[in-house]
DNA sequence: TCTGGGGTCCTAGGACCC
DNA sequence: TCTGGGGTCCTAGGACCC
């Protein structure tokens, strides 16, 4: 097996910089949702020390100092971008895995005649000229160690690292700390290190049968891996979901029922059309509301209910959400966050009926819903909504520096006017 | 004042079945 | 004296990823 995995180079940032070129070579931050943590930073900004998480306010000083520019995120545009690589990528392999918006594995099982670092490289150049992206290329005999050797082409100039024998592995293991590796995470890294294992070298040459114990099949797939065996498949066709969650964080505490209803309303109205666009329904619903993890009167409630038949039809979901809502629900509590999970989803093509229920019912159900879909495609999201939503919501997440959706709204579109570009 | 959102996989243990 | 064996399904919790 030979991979390739192609990673975009701080790619939220890369995407603002697309469109707004001004932002080259300056420091430039994108934050989560609620503009509450930095989720990606420009090279520069990594200079100035910046970690990858860190809340906001904690950098405010530094953003002033360096003028660092900040964007909340900006999905509609990612998304499309992310689309735009992809689509690329197919031009050179049958075979691409989408493994997130930035990430794509690629099998070059069959092209391992080629020279391969040249052809990784023309891989970059043509993403980088038609889509604006940078990305960084790693090839390895599997996916762990390609995205060992992405680590590594990071750091060159080319941007681009094939790492071809075991010897050159383990140079680059020794100096690679275990927390590194694909798979290995905070926990797991504090108990390697209290059995003394502290790179990557020292944990692919470790006792199997002691990461076996703790880690189970996980730990002896990552072994096998690291020593050039592949166990991991590259998956082109996606998976089905399992379940499909809707959460956001509030922008204020809420403690009204009135307000958390209306929350719900749109998280299960988003929800339920997330599954009717993979042709799912679900068995499953779970509801929950949570204060904040830091607060001094810290609660979390939720309640998972199994439906009396699997659905994706929202009024009918909305009713159970709404009333597992009530059910949970603790007055005199500051509530930061509420989310629905849509869980034990199956394909839409199987069918069970409720007693009472008639063809002709369904079908009404299924048209009306229909339309709900199409029309809040084509003038946006939230047109038409169920129930009780108001207008005036307080509790709304915070986005105050999104960039244009330069890419997806006709009233956004890039200028071309003098001035705009620099 | 302020700390994201959306997923996956694996395991262990209990309930229940014949 | 002596009380089986082989399963499935579900849930909770732990770990990870970007």
């Amino acid at each position: 097996m030979i991979v390739a995995l192609v990673d975009c180079n701080n790619f939220y940032v890369s995407c603002e910089r697309v469109f707004q070129p001004k932002l080259w070579g300056k420091p430039v931050v994108v934050l989560s949702n609620n503009d509450g943590c930095v989720v990606a930073r420009s090279p520069e900004v990594k200079a100035l020390g910046v970690a990858m998480g860190v809340p906001f306010f904690k950098i405010a000083p530094l953003v002033r100092k360096h003028d660092i520019q900040v964007f909340s995120s900006n999905y509609a545009l990612y998304g499309d971008l992310s689309n735009r690589v992809m689509t690329t990528l197919e031009q050179f392999s049958p075979e691409v895995e989408i493994y997130s918006i930035d990430e794509a594995f690629i099998n070059l099982s069959n092209f391992a005649q080629m020279n391969l670092s040249e052809y990784a490289t023309s891989i970059k150049e043509t993403v980088r000229q038609w889509t604006g992206i940078p990305v960084s290329i790693g090839i390895g005999p599997s996916k762990v160690l390609a995205k060992v050797a992405t680590e590594v082409a990071k750091k060159t100039k080319l941007g681009v690292y094939h790492l071809e024998s075991a010897e050159q592995a383990d140079e680059i293991l020794s100096k690679m700390p275990v927390r590194d590796i694909w798979g290995i995470g905070s926990r797991l890294n504090k108990w390697l290190n209290t059995q003394g294992i502290l790179t990557a070298l020292q944990f692919k040459q470790a006792n199997e049968g002691l990461i076996q114990k703790k880690m189970g099949v996980v730990g002896q797939r990552l072994l096998l891996e690291l020593k050039g065996y592949s166990c991991l498949p590259i998956e082109v066709m996606p998976n089905p979901k399992q379940e499909t969650c809707v959460s956001r964080s509030f922008a204020k505490p809420v403690t009204n029922l009135g307000e958390l209803k209306e929350a719900i309303t749109l998280y299960l109205s988003r929800a339920a059309e997330k599954i009717r666009n993979q042709k799912q329904r679900a068995n499953i619903l779970i509801v929950f509301i949570r204060s904040s993890i830091y607060s001094e009167q810290p609660v979390s409630r939720s309640l998972a209910i199994t439906l009396p038949t699997a659905s994706n039809y929202t009024p009918e979901l909305l009713a159970h959400a709404l009333g597992s809502l009530e059910t949970i629900y603790l007055p005199n509590y500051q509530y930061k966050k509420a989310g629905v999970i849509l869980s034990g989803l199956q394909p839409e093509s199987i069918r069970q009926c409720n007693l009472f229920e008639t063809e002709r019912d369904l079908q009404s159900q299924e048209n009306l819903i229909a339309v709900v879909d199409q029309i809040n495609r084509k003038y946006g999201a939230e047109t038409v909504t169920f129930g009780i939503v108001g207008k005036r919501q307080s509790w709304r997440m915070r986005a105050e520096k999104r960039s244009w959706r330069f890419t997806t709204k006709w009233d956004e579109l890039p200028l071309a006017k003098a001035g705009y570009w620099n």
